[in-house]
DNA sequence: CAATGCCCTATTGTATACAAGAATGCCTGT
DNA sequence: ACAGGCATTCTTGTATACAATAGGGCATTG
């Protein structure tokens, strides 16, 4: 599709995919002078980079501040998994129209990957291929809409554990994938819209569930954490809260 | 949202606009230098904006070549309807579990001025409106990530409209939009459902029904009727065609 | 010693200048 | 007269330069 310059369309994957695995999280700022020199082109490309990540939800820009990787309310978390759960049902209506055996194969040997992934302890990597499987089912249903929608929001998601999943919320999915294979192969509709179904709420559930105590929490409550423990740049151990807005985070070069 | 400079975006919707009311119509070509004239910006900004219409997929951008108003392939128009039906399955769940009698209120004067601008004679306007009721009625889930998905397939329609449809299909829409309300408000899911569905199929009907017989047509059958008509500066009535890649069309200025 | 106001620097927003590629029109040769 | 190749020109791609603004550090004062 948009297959213009190679370098720029490096870069872009690079950042994307930096920020799909965590290896830059939310709130951290992206300077447009530092990608630049990194990726070895100006600033004007580095901008048109930053704007497609922040159409895709990715990055907050605007507002003559330093663009940010987003760092998601609950609400958006709310909003995405709703959303994603009507596109992933489409998904399976799809693809269980038009499979075919040999998608079995490619989606076992991803799986596959995703294992190897996880066994070997990269924990990051895992993760941008747990959600790389859902780009790669929507693929298979041929449509080409479907599949960006879809890869947009399983992005976004992995912002969304960033923030608020618990840490080790990867591995828990191989699993799932597993069954939805074995739905797809069965073509056993039912089941397959089953799994799926279930498979999200579990990851919305990972996700969100150790939100559930901090949604009600005050702000005093909050920040009694970071008083309690000033002097340290970290809130208490326990916690993966992050202020919003933070000016604690200093972060400077 | 993003409200960076008002003189951006507003440059942004008016091109838009511009487009999704068929004034600039699939094919036609959008100079940088010319757009940046016209908004009296430079072209940094004019790309901008084009940048951003080709990710909503209304423009095609890259290869040296000035960038034009999408062309949708039947394929493309196929698969964005096919998205649609999915997006706006959700927003009547959505709308529905959250209605509220005021919805009925704004949803009816919408309608309104549909009639009205149809009645005026403003094709255009109306084409416009049709699609804003869906993007409307979205807004009311709740889900902004639903919201902007809806806009932008329904902004796809109108491209798919203006290719492959039948000039007149505005206001035959709207009866149908009235019997959305009518669902809606009598709480009846499977109903409101049922039309949004018919709704949608109805839409798609007008847009390829009239493709079925070119969809076969061979790019000399098509050339068959300007030079027959050699001299003029239409094709014969009746047809709609337009010929995607088409060297015959000057419009150098 | 703490709080506050000011200046300065760092970073983004916008425009312009420069480079490269593609299409078109013209010229020439047959 | 027609076809093919070449040069010109128009338009985009990329970088750099300039302007504006927000935030942080520092000095000053109560």
């Amino acid at each position: 599709m948009t297959e213009k310059g190679n370098r720029s369309e490096q870069a872009y994957l690079a950042l994307r995919r930096a920020i799909i695995e965590q290896a830059i999280r939310p709130g951290d700022k992206l300077r447009e002078d530092e990608l630049g020199a990194l990726f070895g082109m100006s600033r004007t490309l580095v901008r048109q980079i930053l704007g497609r990540l922040n159409a895709e939800g990715l990055v907050t820009i605007g507002g003559k501040r330093p663009a940010t990787v987003v760092t998601p309310s609950l609400d958006d978390a709310l909003a995405v998994f709703e959303v994603r759960r009507a596109l992933e049902r489409e998904v399976i209506e799809l693809v269980m129209k038009r499979w075919k055996p040999e998608y079995a194969k490619t989606l076992e040997a991803h799986v596959e990957e995703e294992v190897a992934a996880s066994g070997a302890g990269k924990e990051r990597v895992s993760i941008r291929l747990a959600g790389e499987f859902h780009a790669l089912l929507a693929g298979m249903s041929g449509n080409p809409v479907l599949v960006r929608y879809v890869s947009e929001v399983v992005s976004r998601c992995s912002l969304i554990l960033a923030v608020y999943g618990r840490p080790h919320s990867a591995e828990c999915g191989v699993q799932e994938h597993r069954e939805i294979i074995r739905a797809l192969k069965a073509g056993d509709v039912a089941a397959a819209r089953r799994v799926m179904e279930h498979h999200i709420g579990e990851v919305e559930a990972r996700a969100l569930i150790a939100t559930q105590a901090e949604e009600s929490r005050s702000l005093g409550d909050v920040l009694a954490n970071y008083v309690r423990n000033a002097g340290r740049d970290k809130p208490a151990s326990g916690s993966v809260t992050r202020v919003p807005k933070s000016g604690a985070r200093k972060e400077r070069r």
